[in-house]
DNA sequence: AACCCATTAACAACTCGTTAACAATACTTT
DNA sequence: AAAGTATTGTTAACGAGTTGTTAATGGGTT
């Protein structure tokens, strides 16, 4: 199964060269500019983005933010020209995993892709940082969620499920995506029991009017939030 | 109160990046080369050092050998450039608590961090003093706890779990975790084992309602305490 | 023998994920 | 539109499995 990546770039003849040599390994989309990319990535899953600096319309540094806006995760490697400023660059704080300064050699890229392939792979399983959504901070490896110096202890379940969605926020989950990743399989009563579980979580961010989650009919749910 | 961070790089665009993005939880100081952070250790204390392998001047070998010198005790973890040789990344793994292959990602060196700093943390206070907690006093060292004057002799059983609590206070330690600890091995039987002298504990506490042992169903123990 | 302590046994109490049941909502067909 | 069908929201009840607690057991030590 080929590794999809998302590849941004407004140069063409620069495009075409990298893009020709990337899909011998990788199942690769090419968009030129950020918006049609950003479409892209609503739509469905990249385990990996290349976003060049310079774009038209939407510029690399505002897709990255709004790439990370729906999926914390995903690698992200800038490419940008030497002559980028020092405070420039300090947009890259925005989450991107690395960059790549032009001209590079594919040899290069090609590593670099590599690296982070193989490292989200491995890694996934373990990230236990805290983090903040609306007014609350969940906190995985203790299975809680915090308001206002009141903690509510979530069950495993809850947790997981809490953690998928998290890490997928503002985007599309669906319902067999999460069946299969938290139950580990997908029949009729396991998604009712999803349902008891989405509405336990519901309950919780009852009162932080800025989440909600979203029920996509027929498709999944989504965790809105700022 | 921020941790203080001795960071080493040389390549400014990177340490740009990776400075600022560590700043936002830890008071990073920031050196391009090996002379002048070590001038900067001298004079001051720093709770983790992040080095650069390649460093002009002194390089990041030598820095970590000079550090050592004068503090055995703070973590060092190294970046070093994928081109290293191995044997070289062997020279690694003898000095450095740990290392880091270039490129890397923020979250995997903040991981890092925190794995260290939460260690140097708890590990102080670990060996044999007395602590303190609630309104008793733990003797580690002689197995016993003291309030008011009355003291009651804990087993060696007692003692290890109590401690082990203790160091993770207000922390869920899984029960698997709990009985490779102490027991070292994890079985049905081992586990009922563990129930008993989790009971006894409480039984100990009983009268300080400052002290609790929670139960996360199916998931381990948590000792809450001021 | 007497004692200490960890383990095992036994049973009570509890929790969680699931299932059930019914209401509310969305979609399809007529 | 209206009626019919499927999906989702929510609450409650159930039952398997886990945990709390006390007592009994048995190996090791003095």
């Amino acid at each position: 199964m080929k590794k999809k990546i998302l590849y941004v770039e407004d140069d063409s003849t620069l495009a075409f060269l990298t893009a020709d040599n990337l899909e011998q390994q990788y199942d690769v989309a090419h968009f030129t500019n950020g918006k049609e990319a950003y479409a892209a990535f609503k739509k469905e899953d990249f385990d990996l983005c290349i976003l060049d600096v310079m774009l038209p319309e939407m510029d690399g540094f505002e897709l990255a933010a709004a790439i990370r806006e729906r999926n914390v995760e995903v690698p992200i490697i800038f490419l940008s020209a030497k002559t980028l400023k020092e405070d420039r660059i300090k947009g890259l704080r925005l989450g991107a995993d690395d960059y790549l300064v032009k001209p590079y050699s594919m040899e290069e890229l090609i590593l670099k892709i590599e690296v982070f392939l193989q490292r989200s792979q491995k890694q996934a399983p373990a990230k236990n940082t805290l983090c903040t959504i609306g007014s609350y901070t969940f906190d995985p490896a203790n299975y809680a969620i915090t308001r206002a110096g009141q903690t509510i202890q979530l069950t495993e379940r809850e947790s997981a499920l809490l953690r998928l969605f998290i890490d997928n926020k503002n985007t599309i989950l669906k319902r067999e995506k999460i069946l299969n990743e938290i139950w580990g399989n997908d029949d009729y009563f396991l998604g009712r029991s999803m349902d008891v579980f989405i509405s336990r979580l519901r309950k919780i961010f009852r009162d932080d009017e800025s989440i909600r989650i979203e029920n996509i009919p027929r498709i999944g749910f989504k965790l809105v939030a700022p």
